[in-house]
DNA sequence: GTGAAAGCGCTAACAT
DNA sequence: ATGTTAGCGCTTTCAC
């Protein structure tokens, strides 16, 4: 704690004359760049101090490193991300890399512009949660800052990808249906932004795998899926658009625990109780469908190992890894109060 | 759309070389400054749109706009924060302007960091929300680039401020509660971490209000407090300690919906129902707070309109203006199905 | 109306 | 081990 001028910033040029020293030697200190003697860097370190100096990221950015990971969210209302993001937080919490956030918005484009304002940016490193951007526009992007895909299963030699077993994570959810005698199970998931790569997209595995399953047990007549989005409103779209079939579903699964909060308003509109009336399970076990009054059934992800290990990815393509990385997380069903065996008749 | 150079960033020399034209040029087109005729202006625009130019936004931080405008959140997890932004990212669509948002962790040494990061990257504006810094640290970062304060109670000449009328709210809700019937009603705030600006804050004015009111209705000896924080977690420990109390209050003012519906898994492990056992009032009005399940009766302080609002004084900001200003919302109460009179007896 | 050139704060060759 | 210096891409005087 110094007095700072007010006007013009802290130079390195004010410190190293602080100091007595260059510039290159405050630089190299700043760097922990090899070359310094203990000496050196002790006057450097205690002029830094006195004259309250921090580094100016953008003039870092035009030559060397900015010292910023840039996260793309799709949203920021959806609960799951910030489980993500701690995980993050949590492997750079010891280092001096500082996390920026950008939202995508409402569809490819300003997600487009939501990527590009980070590499304009000049971070060091992006992590871009489930983007709809083209998968070209994924590797061309890639080729730019080191950046870890988080989302979507597809694989990339020019970008890391951390996903979520997402075909094993359906499985369970309709399986658990399917178990507790549930024949008429819908799904509402996402309608697809996203040309040419919808098979990789997780809310599309998430769907194709719901009608294999349903297939494979002899109900491929009871399919019924809503595509909305994976937000409050879809689910709410979803749920009544499933509800107007007759006969009506004994179930949802709907593709998001956001999206199943949705649903739970248009159920109450109709006049059905969860599960007496109908079941109905969600994905990303967020903390609210956890509330008692919820009590979702849901599919966990754990968003902190993929956010830890997405910064753990980050970091190591920083330092100059470049073969490509793709970790996935095994997900697990935990069964709540939302999901019963279906009313009888 | 067309192809990038994957190595080298397209420059404005590259572009002023295509159009056969100076760099000054380029860059005049880009601001739309004085001193460009038509055609020279078509001529730059149509190799733009050639080389598939975007300005380097580092390079831009050195000598002039950024057009960036950074966002402190305390969380990524208060579901009344996207609120805002979406006033904020409304105001700002038509603009040139990207938003970057960075959350402020822990404690104030975090946070400290976390605005230090905006500065350092030379934002052009900031909207910081319910910061806990101390106010001296807020007035000398607004020396720096404009800042929007929202949250605080706090009069500044340097930065504008955006805020609630807590004290109403808190009124209201306090006070509906009473018209209920009931007495023994405890509240659950968020213990300070601001060293010397706690009577400002917008939790302390909810605490001191719920007080006054209580106070005024002849209910002083029925004050109880739990100070946690406006978390999930917090509203539970906040909810466990209330409940531990003797007698047991028939009804809970949270300062926040988050806090809310911690309190509510609080509550069912205790085996209380809401509002047959115990009514619960949040404030913010989330959506979830709608949802039917959960039903909470809340303080409507329109997010949006507070984001749009401090979109609009930061770009007045940065056009120039230096006097401060004021601006205030008067919430209302959503009373929902979660409070309810107390139970006889 | 247009362009040449200086310089923003930093890093990285390249001397010494 | 330390210092000198040339830029990074842009904006901005200041000439013309």
């Amino acid at each position: 704690m110094t007095t700072r001028d007010r006007r013009r910033r802290v130079t390195i040029a004010d410190v190293a004359r602080h100091a007595g020293v260059s510039t290159t030697a405050v630089s190299k200190v700043l760097r922990s760049a090899y070359g310094v003697s203990p000496a050196m860097r002790e006057r450097v370190r205690a002029a830094i101090d006195e004259l309250g100096y921090r580094p100016h990221a953008a003039a870092r950015a035009m030559r060397g490193r900015t010292y910023t990971i840039g996260v793309l969210l799709p949203d920021l209302r959806n609960p799951f991300f910030p489980d993500i993001l701690d995980g993050l937080y949590g492997h750079l919490a010891a280092t001096d890399y500082q996390v920026i956030i950008v939202t995508g918005g409402p569809d490819a484009k300003t997600e487009t512009r939501a990527i590009d304002a980070l590499v304009d940016r000049q971070v060091d490193g992006m992590l871009l949660v489930a983007p709809r951007v083209p998968r070209a526009r994924l590797e061309e992007v890639a080729g730019g800052p080191p950046t870890v895909v988080l989302g979507p299963h597809e694989k990339s030699a020019v970008y890391d990808a951390v996903l979520d077993d997402d075909e094993i994570g359906a499985e369970l959810v309709v399986r658990h249906l399917i178990g507790l005698g549930h024949r008429r199970i819908a799904h509402i998931g996402q309608r697809e932004g996203t040309r040419g790569r919808a098979a990789a997209m997780l809310h599309t595995i998430r769907a194709v795998t719901y009608e294999r399953v349903m297939r494979e047990h002899g109900l491929e007549d009871e399919i019924a899926v809503a595509l909305t989005s994976y937000s409050e409103e879809g689910g709410y779209r979803g749920a009544r658009e499933l509800l107007g079939r007759s006969p009506r579903p004994t179930a949802i699964f709907a593709g998001a625990d956001l999206a199943a909060f949705g649903a739970l308003t248009a159920l109450h509109e109709a006049g059905l109780a969860v599960p007496a009336d109908m079941s109905l399970a969600g994905y990303d076990n967020t903390r609210l469908a956890a509330l008692s009054d919820i009590s979702l059934t849901s599919v966990d992800q754990d968003g902190g190992v993929m956010g830890r290990t997405a910064g753990r990815l980050l970091l190591e393509r920083i330092e100059g890894r470049t073969s490509s990385v793709h970790f996935s997380v095994t997900p697990t069903l935990v069964p709540r109060r939302s999901t019963a065996p279906p009313p009888p008749g």
